[in-house]
DNA sequence: CTAAATGATGATACCGGTTACATCCCATAG
DNA sequence: CTATGGGATGTAACCGGTATCATCATTTAG
């Protein structure tokens, strides 16, 4: 590998003439500049970034910590930042965590040893652990699922007001048993979405009834079994509120597999406007949210932060919208509900 | 930042003692390695590894050069391959390049320029240009969709075994007339499983008709289109067998729209065996391909390489699987199919 | 004509580790 | 008692750039 030296050697110059000519041509003149670049291109010479890199003590890698890349929703928001790093001259580092908190620190590390110079966190926890001096300047970006502290810049979405949304529109569509799959226990995410829904439940004063909660982890099986689960109840709902797309799309196929049509007998809603929402049979109604500016946001303010143009740490909140589709549709009236009741039981 | 001459000083002893107390901690005395252990605790020193790789002219980084993330396939591959780095100790420096040479030129860069070991390729390109002199050791991996050349090590599909099987199947059905929604033009891929799906109508005696080819490009959308234009042909087909599951998803819907039944009336076929497939109405026949494991093995042919354990550049071939689910089934029978074809006329 | 300013280039310290080599000390063999 | 050997540690070169400061030539101002 050619370096530096030999260049200058070959072009009968001083290093820091080369690296002048490189980086600020305007320092040298023209007939060294010539020679410079003849030199360069016969010795095939590219300069060593890690030497630079080092150097200059700036990685200018952002190291990405998702749950799982193999999610459609975190995949839109990674190309949302990969998008933005590339135009702020910034690498992703992408770590699948499957939120385990070992291998986030392990990631973390990447940071602490120089290897990065800052960190992206879709999950809600802390990886560099409980450090005890002041980590408010820690270079880390919490977005989609974010901590409560406020020592963090944040992205994130109004979950509390956006699962509210979804509530009161099938409240609007006469439903008043409806059940919420929610996603991991612990998430503020999860607790923010459940917060809403029962926001809209009292405001129209419906009375909140634990049994139509069911847990979930986002996943395709999991909406599956928590169909089945609702569906089986003495008085199960008339609709279905999901904490994500793929959950619902499971619930859609286990209620049609039940025999019940979709939305005449029971309302699906989901969340996240994922691809595949549009494609379902019937296609889901859900929040969409702006996944791939959740990325770019949450770069462009860890950018900023490195380079020094942020103190406080700023919270940033995007909008969701109701995307109203064919899964979503009038409580079924009084008398099939009884049917349905007398069926089951 | 602190650094290992800064324990070397608290600790009374010289930076090369630092570094073996820290890497060959063998060689050093007990309560030498103590009091060093105690220095870097107290100054809560991190090494610097940039500086590490930079000394060791390794970065053990690798860069992914990927069309789209936001793919549920790919994802699944990246997934696999985060996971064997993870294992051998590399990161995974992600590229999004939407199949663009140019941006795939400016991350192959990235090995030229010290700041990744190597490179893979999950499209059929190559993205360091027609460099003159062999380039046959360069440290690149192709897979998914591989290139003809056999100059750099390969993780595929017997492709054009697959797209075989999957019309054998569909001819054994009863299907004569067999549509295909292909991928992107000039991928190799695409004209691999193009030549299995003809060797299977040859083999059964079915003249390929062209009008049942139909372009695509991966997306739900594009299958979509498809099928609106395949149902409008004057003898439409009764079988649909396309080159991805989000296309066959998109397909499924616009043919339910038209108030066709699958299987019934029109079998539908994928390929990739996502995990929406099987959450499809009705769940899609489809081919599975082992996505972690292309990922997995690209990354451990490629961490070979760069330890100079392989000197050829092998081939490796994972295997395929049809999935048989309900969107395919008997072809229906002529009756059906004549009166389809007056009502089209 | 001399002094100061400007422009072009060279020499070299520096970033923070690793490691080859030198040195020193002590134990054991002769 | 001396020579040999090995264990423990120190010294400093090195990786490949960047950037500071010095140097030298040339031009411009006084």
């Amino acid at each position: 590998m050619s370096n530096i030296r030999a260049v200058a050697e070959l072009a009968g110059v001083s290093v820091a003439t080369v690296s002048r000519a490189l980086q600020q041509p305007d320092l040298v003149s023209a007939k060294t500049k010539a020679k410079v670049l003849a030199a360069v291109e016969e010795v095939g010479y590219k300069p060593n970034l890690m030497a630079v890199k080092f150097r200059s003590g700036k990685t200018h890698n952002l190291v990405v910590l998702v749950p799982t890349v193999a999610n459609v929703f975190f995949a839109r928001v990674i190309s949302g930042m990969q998008q933005a790093a590339a135009e702020k001259g910034y690498s992703l580092l992408l770590a699948n965590t499957q939120g385990d908190q070992e291998i986030e620190s392990s990631y973390a590390k990447m940071v602490q040893t120089s290897q990065a110079d800052g960190l992206i966190q879709l999950r809600a926890h802390n990886p560099f652990g409980e450090v005890t001096d002041d980590q408010s300047m820690l270079p880390m970006v919490n977005a989609c699922e974010v901590l409560d502290q406020q020592r963090f810049p944040t992205v994130m979405l109004d979950n509390r007001a956006a699962a509210r949304c979804m509530t009161e529109h099938l409240i609007k569509l006469g439903h008043r048993r409806i059940a919420m799959v929610k996603g991991p226990q612990r998430s503020p995410l999860t607790r923010d979405r459940l917060a809403g829904y029962q926001d809209a439940l009292t405001a129209a004063g419906i009375a909140f009834d634990e049994q139509l909660l069911c847990p979930g982890n986002f996943s395709l099986q999991s909406g599956h079994k928590a169909a089945a689960t609702l569906l089986a109840l003495p008085h199960p709902p008339t609709a279905i509120f999901c904490e994500n797309d793929e959950m619902a799309i499971g619930v859609v196929q286990r209620v049609k597999q039940s025999g019940l049509r979709i939305p005449e007998d029971l309302s699906v809603a989901g969340f996240d406007d994922i691809s595949f929402a549009a494609y379902c049979d019937p296609p889901l109604t859900t929040i969409a949210q702006p996944a791939e500016e959740f990325g770019s946001t949450a770069v462009n303010l860890l950018v900023d932060i490195l380079q020094g143009r942020l103190t406080k740490a700023p919270k940033v909140i995007l909008p969701f919208e109701l995307v109203l589709r064919a899964s979503t549709g009038p409580a079924p009236v009084t008398v099939a509900l009884s049917q349905k009741g007398e069926q089951d039981v």
